[in-house]
This record gives C-alpha cells, sequence and structure tokens, in this order.
DNA sequence: AAGCAAATGAGAAGAGTTCTCATTCTTATT
DNA sequence: AATAAGAATGAGAACTCTTCTCATTTGCTT
C-alpha cells in the first residue's frame, strides 16, 4: 500500500484514501463520477460512505492528484492528474470520452485572456459530437 | 407587446412566455439563471412560478431563442441568441462575463473533432481568470 | 361566447452534493 | 506497545438546483 503519495499531499494515510486512490489509479476509465468510485469500491467488498467519497475526491482535487471536469449531465467527473494537461471530445449518445491538446488553442486562449485585462487561472474545452462507432449505428 | 416571436418559434404566446421573452430581451445583463429570472419578474410585480420559468427557458433554448451555459458553480445560465456564436472569458472573484470570438480556435476544433472521427454537435470553451478590475483590488 | 387542449403554479419529488455529529481511526508521544 | 488528542469517517439529514405532478387557468379555434 502506497501511503506516501498521501502524506506528499499533506494528507493523513486513512484506509479510505488509500482504497480510493488506489481505486483511481488501477482502473481502465479515467473519467468517473463520485457515484461511480463509491459503487466500484462497494462492490469490490470495501466500506465507504458516499460522503467520504466526496470529502475524498474534493481532496485530491485540492492536492492536485484529480482533476474535476464539469461534463454537461450535471454531475462533477473526476480524472487521475497524469501531467500533461489536455481538453476533451466527447460522444453525445455512447458518452465516450477522448483527451486531446492542441498548442494552438492553448496560445490563443492566453492571448485572449490578455488582450480582455484577464489573469487566466484555468479554463475548460468540452467538444461534444458523435463519435464514429455512434455514427455507424444509424 | 409581441407575439410574433413565440408563434415563429411555435409557442402559443402566453403571458408568462411573453414576460419572459421581454425581461431577456431588455435586461442590460446578458446572463441569468433561472432564479434570476425569476425574481426580477416577481419583483417587477408579475406573478410567475418557477416551475413555468424553468419550462419556459427550456423551451426557449429548443426553440433557439435562448442558449444554456453550464458556467461552473452548478446552476444553469441562460443567454438570448443574438446571432453570432461566442465563447466566453469570465472572472472567478467577481462573477464578471465577456464573449469572444476566435476563428483559429473555431477551426482547430473542427480539425480535431474531424481527427477524432467524431461528427462535432456542439463545444463550449470557458475561461477563468480574474479580471482588471478584481486585480488591482489586491 | 364556449369548449378543448395546452400551459400554469404550487408543492412534491428527484438528483447530486454538502453538512452534522457521534464514533472510529491515525499518528505523535510515552 | 499503550495512550491521548485530534482528525477522519459513516449515516443520514439537509441543501441546492431542477423536474415532475396534477388540479386549475389560459389561449386559441369555432
Amino acid at each position: 500500500m502506497d501511503s506516501s503519495e498521501l502524506k506528499r499531499a499533506g494528507l493523513k494515510a486513512t484506509l479510505p484514501r488509500l482504497k480510493i486512490l488506489e481505486f483511481l489509479e488501477n482502473s481502465k476509465v479515467r473519467h468517473m463520477s463520485a457515484e461511480d468510485v463509491y459503487k466500484a469500491l462497494l462492490e469490490s467488498g470495501e466500506e465507504v460512505g458516499l460522503a467520504t467519497v466526496y470529502r475524498v475526491l474534493t481532496q485530491f482535487e485540492a492536492a492536485g492528484l484529480v482533476v474535476r471536469h464539469h461534463f454537461e449531465g450535471g454531475q462533477s467527473v473526476f480524472e487521475m492528474e497524469h501531467g500533461e494537461h489536455h481538453d476533451h471530445i466527447l460522444c453525445v449518445r455512447c458518452g465516450k470520452v477522448d483527451e486531446f491538446v492542441d498548442e494552438t488553442i492553448e496560445e490563443r486562449q492566453k492571448k485572449i485572456a490578455k488582450e480582455k485585462g484577464y489573469s487566466m487561472t484555468d479554463h475548460s474545452l468540452y467538444i461534444y459530437g458523435v463519435c464514429g462507432e455512434c455514427q455507424k449505428e444509424e
């Protein structure tokens, strides 16, 4: 069990936190809601409260271990921080999520912020569409 | 009272709808939550239910009269459709919202969607930062 | 003016998330 | 290794935003 990551983030190495971190790291699915994490842990026999999952994910976010996204549909989606910033393109049919990085867009955003007199802190870009798979099914 | 806009949208010209449309058109503030609209109407002596405001705004959205945004903070924000598509840059301190259009970014997005095999239906780009005013107040 | 379908308002209900607080766990200290 | 002090947890209540339900009202057609 690797508690060093938590310690480094200034968080006590409690069992729920370790379980959640471990789960996030090992899951093949990258983008998960708090509910997803909660259910998955329950199913693998762990005892966690939903409130704890929310709390811990929020702490992970503050610690920079995790990024929170606001995809359409209301609920927050979390993703392990794996270095490079990226944006998302998602399928409105099947919910599939792809990632991309585009330096030109990044540059443009900085430029716009500067022009408008803003000191940019963050940005979010989501492209919505129908993925290749779903286009075939019509 | 101008009911033609509603008729054109295929909506019956009811009083609540007219009031809401009128309010949206005359408000200097461009981006408003359902709650904002509701409160404003109450204050100006109109009798509307919150449920109706939500319903009507959703209908206006479907009719293309209004655009719905999902800024951070959970609630939906509505804006009168005034022709050209644009993106938003918002101040995380005071909540101010500015708009911008960037053809380069638009192009890039289309290109990315195509590369990833998606047929793009929509996109949303929000830049967050601290606006000029708020930077001074530090 | 009358009738019918559509729209409304009030409150209940639902989804997602946060809060409360008694109990349990971590960790620093013996 | 035992202990004490404080932090974290779990369960459910509570909260926010939004949608639904349904009895009543309104708009539109005849």
